[in-house]
DNA sequence: CGGAATCCATTATGATACTG
DNA sequence: CAGTATCATAATGGATTCCG
């Protein structure tokens, strides 16, 4: 525990590998951001930012964040009914986090995409 | 593109959507860690090092990690033959920010299990 | 030894339709 | 409107076996 603080990935109530699933999740990311920008939104208005997913798929990616502590969903007794939702203290920290992550691939995307051409030739071309 | 600095991710040729994908891959995850741990090994000794990882699935990881020039494949041309792995510069920087993320998680995983506790009380207890 | 090939189980994802 | 239920399919994950 000396080196680089990450800790005991292997193990599976790891904390490391909760936040982790949770990011390599593509809509769970999105709804991060399209709530960091628009505030708060509708599960409808939600669904129509994000392009192309369902809404089982969305409710589930709604369901594991708000169960996380990253958002809040926000019901009204209404009829028609209306629920909103918006991040967290929590939510915004971590996309924060991630912001890091997705800085770190801008700057790196071309050294990659580099790699790729270079091992494709060989293996391929 | 003002606030905060995630971009495109919606875009399917996303540098973010890139690495994302590749840091919510576990195995990946691992590689990075153990070849910076031990700094140079064998596919048997990693496979060693990183419980219950088969064979199959070990070596995707491998090349789509060569690929992406996060790590170096040595092979030596010898009986038996020996292959041995270690992280490039590349592999190196990213699992720097890997472990950012890391201790993100690592200094809120506690919030995040009490606010599941408490969803968990909500729903079902 | 380092994988490639094969096969199977499980899960993830999605389209579609329906309901409180 | 905000989901849930159902069904179909695809993509992984993994066990196992075999080969250069």
């Amino acid at each position: 525990m000396k080196t680089i603080r990450v800790g005991n990935i292997f193990d599976q109530n790891c904390p490391a590998r909760t936040v982790l699933d949770r990011v390599g999740d593509k809509w769970s990311v999105m709804v991060l951001i399209v709530l960091a920008e628009q505030k708060r939104l509708r599960f409808t208005q939600l669904k129509d930012h994000i392009n192309g997913v369902t809404p089982k798929v969305l409710t589930q990616s709604l369901r594991a964040m708000e169960r996380d502590g990253l958002i809040n969903r926000h019901i009204y007794a209404e009829v028609p009914p209306r629920v909103e939702y918006d991040l967290t203290k929590l939510g915004k920290s971590l996309l924060k986090a991630v912001s890091t992550l997705a800085s770190w691939s801008e700057d790196n995307v071309s050294e990659i995409m580099k790699a790729r051409a270079k091992y494709d030739r060989g293996s391929a071309g």
